[in-house]
DNA sequence: CCTACCGATCGGTAGG
DNA sequence: CCTACCGATCGGTAGG
């Protein structure tokens, strides 16, 4: 940022106070990617969930520093904090479920765990901050794309 | 350990030595768990994803902290041992997109790009180290397997 | 937002 | 493997 690292301490109080900021703001850009899709039951389970990778890795991808560190250091706060965190991101990964939820009611999607399956969506979006590069051959709605088309149809030939 | 932390350099010359020796023996691991199943070109492609996954998650799980180091902290490696691990990560990488290739090959799996695929396997198989807990109610193996029907079937009804 | 500064911790060494 | 120690870095404060 090209400040001492001193100048900092006119904005935060403590470098945990500056971590939770950091970490605070992309649990809130995850949230409210996803309370609209979370809020159109009356789509196809399958276009939501699409939609909510869409959404989560442009969140990544636009936010690609900070939401590394979200991944990587939200447990580095103190207690207190990381409770309001972790209350974010079940709020988060709720709505994930419940759309899955939703299509496994409606017949849409075939029997199976909502917590599971949520799971694997997860892990897919979530493990993407790790090897994403903006400067490489896809986007990340191409991505999301194609890994929608995995988890949504599977690998076997049919 | 139950040692002072200066008697660690009686084993080791660096802090940096000591996170590599860690860093590779869990990269070591994956390669080693992998091979046989990379060698098994006579199985069917279904069988040997799931037995890799199986033998991913079996990694993680009996060296929950080492891996949770190796995931975490290996781009702290010093450049040429950084190279190092990338080439080991690389070549198990490698073993999960061939065995896709056989399977698109044979036409046991749909046509689809390895590359992609695999990272969506190895997505969730990186991710596991985040959530997993010895003392939760899924055994790895069970956990692999439901993944894996997932991963191969995917979540449309049919 | 910068300079000057402080005490605590950290990576590492010497000597036993 | 421990004690004693060293220089450098780190989180943070005071004063401007």
């Amino acid at each position: 940022m090209g400040v001492q690292a001193a100048s900092l301490y006119a904005h935060v109080q403590s470098k945990e106070e500056l971590l939770f900021l950091i970490v605070d703001r992309v649990a809130d850009e995850f949230v409210t990617a996803i309370v609209p899709i979370a809020a159109d039951r009356g789509r196809p389970a399958a276009q939501r969930l699409r939609a909510a990778l869409h959404a989560h890795l442009g969140v990544v991808a636009r936010n690609l520093t900070t939401a590394t560190v979200y991944f990587h250091d939200w447990r580095a706060c103190d207690p207190a904090r990381r409770g309001a965190i972790l209350q974010k991101r079940d709020r988060y990964e709720g709505a994930w479920r419940a759309i899955i939820a939703d299509g496994v009611d409606s017949g849409e999607l075939g029997p199976c765990d909502p917590h599971a399956a949520a799971r694997g969506w997860l892990s897919v979006a979530n493990w993407f901050h790790t090897w994403y590069r903006p400067e490489g051959p896809s986007s990340p709605g191409a991505i999301a794309d194609t890994f929608a088309d995995l988890l949504l149809e599977g690998l076997i030939s049919r």
